[in-house]
DNA sequence: TCTTCTCGGGTAGACATTCTACGGGAGAAG
DNA sequence: CTTCTCCCGTAGAATGTCTACCCGAGAAGA
């Protein structure tokens, strides 16, 4: 019974670091589910692939939680689509989420030492 | 039946970056359990809080695909104690996670935009 | 008209990792 | 001889992610 723990590759993102996306691009405005995942994508320059499988399950649990407020419309190709918006909490519990993961960022750039020299 | 889900702090470590921190400890030398822990929490200034009961586990697993080995000792406190170290596969993967790790930064922090001027 | 493509949303099940909350042996300290 | 501390360990729950499906409906092409 192998699992198959040693074949899978690293996830692309990290447990955690979702819905910290989600809700900042949010800022830039209303979006539907795979606009969201296409602007994380454009944005990181093509590095972050926000799976949708991922991304339905999060978008309701920030919707749950409060972060963000969904209403059904219709999107740019004339499709049925569910946009969402940023709440207060959400705006907060981003600047939250955010210097979290900046002081995470911190803590284990001082354990890994300096980057190495580029060029 | 309210889930625990509000309550709950986030972690303190993201998903995924516990075996790159003990990896990364271990090229300092040789260590035991608790001595990584301890070598993580004072090398991240006191921020990284590595909980026992998911190091263990974590070192069971680093050793389980072959990137540290392990033999019983005596610790500096005369006590019995396991220790670990880097083996060279694992001298790969901390390179590898490192690597990884630092793509992920760099990519999140296109999205999350400058970081805030400090002073 | 009929078929196929594409957009957009959704779920079930497997899986890995983490945390909480236990337990326990054995040397040190009192 | 009792308590403290060091060191290791596990079971069970919770969470989030990925794979692999499914579906409806407008667009595009035959």
């Amino acid at each position: 019974m192998s699992t198959r723990e040693e074949e899978r590759e690293r996830a692309v993102l990290l447990q955690g670091t979702l819905d910290l996306l989600v809700l900042r691009t949010l800022v830039l405005g209303r979006e539907h589910g795979q606009g969201i995942a296409r602007a994380i994508l454009e944005r990181s320059g093509d590095a972050l692939i926000v799976d949708h499988g991922s991304l339905y399950p999060a978008l309701q649990r920030l919707e749950r939680r409060g972060w963000v407020s969904a209403e059904w419309g219709v999107s740019e190709n004339n499709r049925r689509a569910r946009y969402y918006q940023l709440t207060a909490t959400g705006r907060r519990q981003l600047a939250h989420e955010t210097s979290e993961w900046r002081r995470l960022v911190r803590a284990i750039g001082m354990i890994l030492g300096p980057e190495p020299a580029e060029g």
